[in-house]
DNA sequence: TCTCTTCATTTCTAGACAGCATGTC
DNA sequence: CTAGAAATGAAGAGA
């Protein structure tokens, strides 16, 4: 027997049944869905397009997806666009697809029943040990997509051992096993102290008395037990608020005063304007004062988009980065060097814990950097080995944060990097260099139109207003080129009444 | 000297959801 | 404490 996967897949497929095969990494789900695709007689030449539908210029993974999904097969992770997710579960919904090859995400979000799960394997790579059994909740999540109520009376898990113990293992550690319990995740530190900073900016909260009073009926207290922890737990993150300014203890006693490192039961504690704008945006408080730290340095360095980027990039939000390959290290270390003037936070010391963030950090700027320098999709993907899935949602946190921290400028005032951010996050959005701007205001004028418009010298409105009818058609088509006439006769002179009103009337007689 | 093969060594590994206001190719 | 696929590199074969 070839292999114990791709025969599982033919037999079901063989019974007229479909099934799901989870894989640990995304490789080895793509090269799965390629080894079956590569033995099924089925032939959908327009799913095939319908892949590749949508995207200005198809990478590499979105032909191998194209190529699978042509022998209804497919795979499915992160990395997809969320369009060709969409289209994966729908027609896999709809009998199409046969076998989605994933990664362990299908399980945790959506709904996709199938007559047969197949687990390749249960070990995933976890970054401290090496590979490691995943936790028997994940496997029942997967386990759990077997079998069709609607259809079927049963379904059918299968989980593939290697060896003669490791099917004992996993027969005792998953079939046997007890799920792990569940941790709330308030205990997150993260979560926690966004959490504390939203209920104290919308007033639930005004004293450590009610936080504490709040906290105790939370999940995370009843696991936890201990409210005594629970207290220095949170004493310690109102205290890190305090710090980066965004609440403040008053004591009802003018006399006393607030010391450093203490916290009495009766204090009343608010947000500050900028806490509550903080806690508005959704920000992590860590992250907020990062981006204000960052701000607040504009002044003293050589500010450039990429010192934006940077600063944006080295959050929470942005988790998890671009991880930096051993071959890239260099060359991430050498713009480094290049760009150390225009960098809104300290360079961390080598032997810190933090560099590997930091110089991740910085190739996530870089990414995003060539981004907005125009640079094509496959290109990303060969040089950033970032997915098209990926990229959108790195720019879509990008705007977000960029969004954040345009509005932080704003309360602390720093009108002029206002107007520099808003640039970028139009930049940032769209995937223009600055130069394209003007062109951008138009409607159906994206990355691709307008650059082909500025390369024939139509650099902004005033050019396409004198630009002729005939000219425009070539480059864009009739239908635009009217368009976009009729979108500059309304905002450069709003006065066409006349011609309208002729025009009408006209057609009265 | 150059190309193709094969075997050994090294590298790399899953991922989601938040604000806001609408229209990309 | 543990794995395994894919990429890369080095050595070897053939021409």
């Amino acid at each position: 027997m070839l292999d114990d996967t791709l025969f599982l897949a033919l037999e079901t497929i063989s019974l007229n049944k479909q099934a799901l095969i989870f894989a640990s990494t995304r490789s080895i789900a793509e090269k799965t869905a390629e080894d079956i695709s590569l033995k099924t007689s089925f032939f959908f030449p327009e799913l095939a397009t319908q892949v590749l539908k949508g995207i200005s210029s198809p990478t590499k993974q979105c032909h191998r997806l194209s190529s699978c999904v042509k022998k209804g097969i497919a795979f499915h992770h992160a990395g997809l666009t969320s369009k060709q997710k969409e289209l994966v579960e729908e027609e896999f919904r709809k009998g199409t697809i046969k076998i989605i090859c994933c990664t362990p995400t299908l399980a945790m979000g959506m709904s996709l029943p199938a007559f047969r799960v197949i687990i390749k394997s249960l070990k995933r790579y976890s970054g401290k040990w090496g590979m490691d059994w995943i936790p028997v909740l994940e496997y029942l999540q997967m386990a759990g997509r077997a079998g069709r109520p609607e259809f079927e009376s049963y379904g059918e898990a299968i989980s593939l051992a290697k060896t003669e113990l490791d099917s004992l293992d996993i027969y005792n550690r998953y079939i046997c096993g007890q799920p792990e319990d569940i941790y709330s995740k308030l205990a997150v530190e993260p979560v926690l102290r966004t959490y504390l900073l939203s209920l104290i900016s919308t007033e639930i909260a005004n004293s450590r008395t009610d936080l504490l009073n709040f906290f105790s009926k939370t999940f995370w207290a009843h696991q936890f037990k201990d409210m005594e922890k629970i207290g220095v737990i949170i004493d310690r993150m109102l205290l890190l608020l305090k710090d980066f300014g965004f609440i403040e203890f008053s004591s009802n006693n003018s006399a006393d005063f607030v010391a450093a490192n203490q916290l009495a039961e009766n204090y009343f504690i608010r947000a500050t304007l900028i806490g509550r704008r903080v806690s508005e945006l959704y920000l992590d408080p860590v992250t907020a004062n990062h981006l204000i730290c960052g701000l607040n340095k504009s002044s003293e360095i050589n500010l450039t988009p990429f010192s934006f980027l940077q600063l944006i990039s080295h959050t929470l939000e942005n988790y998890p980065l671009l991880k930096v390959k051993v071959k890239e290290f260099e060359e991430v270390q050498e713009q480094l060097l290049l760009k150390k003037a225009q960098f809104l936070e300290n360079e961390p010391s080598v032997y810190d814990l933090d560099y590997d963030e930091f110089i991740s950090s910085v190739k996530t700027a870089l990414f995003l950097e060539y981004w907005i320098n125009e640079s094509e999709e496959d290109f990303l993907l060969e040089k950033f080995d970032i997915r098209p899935g990926e990229i959108h949602v790195k720019l879509e946190v990008a705007d977000w944060l960029l969004y954040s921290t345009a509005e932080l400028a704003r309360l602390l005032k720093l009108q002029s990097i206002l107007k520099d951010l808003n640039k970028l996050r139009i930049r940032v959005k769209k995937g223009v260099k600055e130069e394209l701007l003007p062109l951008l205001q138009l409607k159906g004028i994206g990355r691709k139109r307008a650059r082909k418009l500025f390369n024939r010298g139509i650099r902004n409105l005033g050019d396409l207003n004198t630009v002729d009818l005939t000219t425009l058609s070539q480059l864009l088509g009739t239908t635009l080129a009217l368009d976009l006439k009729k979108q500059l006769g309304a905002e450069i002179k709003p006065v066409p009444e006349k011609q309208t009103l002729g025009q009408l009337s006209l057609k009265k007689y």
